[in-house]
Parts: structure tokens; C-alpha cells; sequence
DNA sequence: TCTTTGTTGCAACTGATTTGCAACTGCAAT
DNA sequence: ATTGCAGTTGCAAATCAGTTGCAACAAAGA
């Protein structure tokens, strides 16, 4: 675990304890390479230790969150993953048939972006962009 | 009620009931004139007959977006409203302070449906993008 | 090693939405 | 107008994702 050690400091200079069952959580995350929902990132942990809860997920997610490590993003339909944070304009491609989830590159929301801010004269906080269609892998089935 | 007829003809072709709950909930959404979620619905319906209950609120919605009326969207955070069902690529403004709900005109998502589908080759079904700031009043305060 | 205090697993709880079911009711055919 | 019956309702219970209270536990500085 080579990140660890950022990650640790990164706990203990915010009074947390670097705990496996938090490590363990973003390790997960880093080794899956895209966004998961709570439920997957709980699945993959068990494999190593049974024993770790879901409550357990949800607030090592809670505060890596805080910290600004991580990002929650709701796709619609209940679904809501998680992933390293980014830019504050951030896009989803959802398949809807296998419903894999792709990163947008943020090239994509800086028009738009900037458009909104040229029409109304005020500044946008974020934008959260969800982009529904066929995976190249289901169009070819 | 001027709109019932059609909306009663809709559900007759389907082999639904025009029940005054379902032509209530309609009623309600028509009267915002904005996206709704099922409680303020159901709260707006209960002045009128206050024995409907939450449950019929949310099948009447389901059948409205089954039959291509109307149309949920999610907000983040577990908000979900409904709203008339519009163009594919749908745009919202949500005030981070107040929670009020905007819509975004279509010609903002446009230019992002052609840029992704130029970029991909293959067209996209449908984008969902909620925009966070501060809206006017909010910004004055 | 000891102690302090943050953390965990568990179970119970919440809030939003769905569902099973008996009673009810549009509405098309009498 | 009356009837018959499938579609609907209200109610209560179930479900689902996420949160929380708490006693036992365990990092990490002394």
C-alpha cells in the first residue's frame, strides 16, 4: 500500500484515526478505477475481511467526503456512486442497458458552463451532468 | 376542468381509470406550474380530499411517466421531482441556499448533445444535467 | 504497556417508495 | 337506472438506502 501513508496523515492531522476498515474503502475505490455505489465498494471488502459493515462503508464514505478526498455523485434512480473528487463540473455517461458508468471529460461541461454564465451575469457553483445511452459494447448486441 | 378530457381519453385508450386521485394529481402539477415532489403533491391534494393517500399519489405518477405524460427527475440528494414530460435533454438550476428549482432552457444542452455525439460517433439517448448556484434572490442576501 | 478517545459491529431506526389485500368504484353492457 | 367486474383505492406492512445509539473495541501518543 504505497498511498497509505498520505491517506494516514491526511486522517491524523484532522483528528481521525486511519483505521484498515478506511484504508481498506479507498483502496477499493483505487483499485476498481471507476465510481462505486456503497453496496459494491461493501461487496469487494468482504472478499479480505467478512466481518466489516456496510454502517461502517457509509461513514468511512461520510467523512472522506468531508475531507475532500471523495465525491458523491447521484445518477438518477436511486444510484448514487462514489469517486475521487475532480472538478466541480463533473459528467456521467450511464448506460442504460448494462449500466456502466463512464467518466465525462470536464472539456465537455466547459461550454456549457460558460454559456450559463454569460446568459444569466452570475456565477455557477457546479454542474452535474448525466448523459443517458448505449455503451458501445451494447450497441453491437 | 378543461384538460380532463384528454387526459381521461388517455387512460380509457390504455384501459385505465379516469379517477378523480389521478385527474387531482394532474390538477395539482398543472396548478404549480413547476416540478413537484410526491409529498407536495400529496400535500396539495389533501386540501381539496384530504382521505387520498401517499401511495395512490405515487402509482398515479408512475402511470403518468408510463404513459408519457410526465417525468421524474432526480436531484441529488434524494430529491426527486416530477414534471411535464418535456425534450430528452433536460436541464435543471437547483439554488444551493434556498432549494428552489429552476428549468434550463434546452438551447443551453444542445450544444453538449452535439459535442458528445460528434466526439463518440453514436448518438445519445438523453442528458440530465442539474446545475448548482445561487439564485438571484439568494445572491442578494 | 497504559490510557484516552475515536471507531467499529450490531441492531434499531429513519425517510422515501412499493406492495399485498380486502373493500370499493368507474364504466361498458345491460 | 342497474348490474357486473376488472381496475383502483386506502390502509398497513414491507422494502430499500442510508443513518444512528451504544457497548465493546482499538489506534496512537505518553
Amino acid at each position: 500500500m504505497p498511498h497509505c501513508v498520505q491517506t494516514r496523515r491526511l486522517l491524523r492531522e484532522h483528528g481521525y484515526r486511519a483505521t484498515p476498515q478506511r484504508l481498506m474503502v479507498l483502496e477499493v475505490l483505487r483499485m476498481a478505477d471507476r465510481h462505486l455505489t456503497a453496496e459494491e465498494i461493501h461487496a469487494a471488502l468482504k472478499e479480505r475481511s467478512p466481518g466489516v459493515d456496510l454502517s461502517t462503508v457509509y461513514r468511512a464514505l461520510r467523512l472522506f467526503t468531508r475531507l475532500g478526498l471523495l465525491e458523491p455523485h447521484d445518477l438518477g434512480g436511486g444510484r448514487r456512486v462514489y469517486g475521487w473528487r475532480t472538478q466541480p463540473d463533473h459528467g456521467h455517461f450511464l448506460c442504460e442497458r448494462c449500466g456502466r458508468i463512464e467518466h465525462l471529460g470536464e472539456e465537455f461541461l466547459k461550454p456549457l458552463r460558460r454559456s450559463l454564465e454569460q446568459a444569466w451575469g452570475y456565477p455557477v457553483r457546479r454542474i452535474e451532468a448525466t448523459v443517458v445511452g448505449l455503451c458501445p459494447a451494447c450497441r453491437n448486441a
